[in-house]
DNA sequence: TAATTATGTTACTATTCGGTAACAATTTAA
DNA sequence: TTAAATTGTTACCGAATAGTAACATAATTA
């Protein structure tokens, strides 16, 4: 088809689409009522042709989650480089992270992680979640300690604060009612200044 | 046994056992890697008469979703009858959402709501956190008409402070290292005052 | 062109598990 | 006591589905 792609490029791309779709079904269907024949007719393939691009059923979660992982670390990295105050990384973060996880792929690793049936995968991926959260509360005491934030248990905020970006992918859809501006501004507003009137 | 006890009374303890065993079980390992056979083994009887009290598996979940909706809504009654500021009721119903949830058949609940596969009871579900949704958000314009909430987009902040609150689900135990008394604070802190400094 | 590698198919296995029929024992009420 | 309702069991079925073996074809490369 495409002949300017390269043999890797055309794996790559449609391991990609494999990812999508399931990911896609299993936000819609669920995991297990996902079936890989469900998945296989999405690409118009059979079961076994899977095979030839992921390992087992499981490693589709595996994979949304090195994807996602690896664009989440990549953005740390850019907002922590900019060594500005706490609040504004964390303000960053919270803006870009939004965006990262309006996607079937991360919001598919955001609603599974951790709930792997192989204990070595499903520790690895509370593992991967653990070093994100890490880096964020690493943001917060750098705000507690520059003065730009209010002086807080760092662990109970960042857990708090997950909970309510990943709550966003079970309801937020980028065509739906809800712009995408507004609602980065809704949380931002309500993280930093909180609902309380002045 | 308990020779006191009604024979209705002994039957809807019986249920209660069925309920809170399941719920724990589809917490730890997962709705679809529980098998009915775990759940009756759990209680020393047969799958077979689980199905005495309940009408199928998913039952359990509609069951465990009764209980736990029923409790918020008395408590929003409550809290609602007490005809304070919008920012006190929304206060309270925190500090008491935070209390109700923390149970492992209020967990089941939460995690599995709206995830039904039989249709009439998924949307039954749905329409029952909206229900409650709805309940919050009227707090929440109360708050913003008498001045005691900053004027914000009431159902983004509703929905943003479910996820957090809900979020607590899957990593807080009552017997873990965060107190509740302090989980609760911060939790109080961070929707109120947001983490900015002052 | 020939050989090799990549990509795909059909057909099958093995297992799990929700749900049920038929039957047994026990408790309660008349 | 006797009949009826309640609570339980054993043994089974049917459907779904993850994963595989064996085989077929297309695309690359030597």
């Amino acid at each position: 088809m495409q002949e300017n792609l390269t043999k890797e490029e055309k794996r790559k791309k449609k391991l990609d689409v494999i990812l999508r779709n399931a990911a896609k079904a299993f936000m819609e269907r669920g995991y297990y009522k996902t079936s890989l024949d469900d998945i296989a007719k999405m690409q118009n393939v059979t079961k076994p042709t899977l095979y030839y691009y992921i390992k087992n059923k499981e490693d589709i979660l595996v994979k949304c989650e090195e994807i996602t992982c690896g664009r989440i670390n990549a953005m740390l990295d850019m907002v922590m480089a900019q060594k500005s105050s706490g609040y504004e990384m964390l303000y960053n973060f919270i803006k870009e992270y939004i965006i990262i996880i309006t996607d079937d792929v991360a919001r598919c690793h955001v609603r599974h992680r951790g709930q792997m049936e192989d204990e070595v995968l499903r520790k690895q991926s509370i593992q991967n979640h653990k070093d994100i959260e890490f880096r964020v509360r690493e943001i917060i005491r750098l705000g507690i300690s520059d003065g730009s934030l209010r002086d807080c248990n760092s662990t109970i905020l960042a857990i708090l604060l997950f909970d309510s970006l990943n709550g966003l992918t079970s309801w937020y859809k980028s065509d739906g009612p809800v712009k995408e501006d507004e609602l980065i501004e809704e949380v931002l507003m309500l993280v930093t200044q909180g609902v309380r009137a002045n």
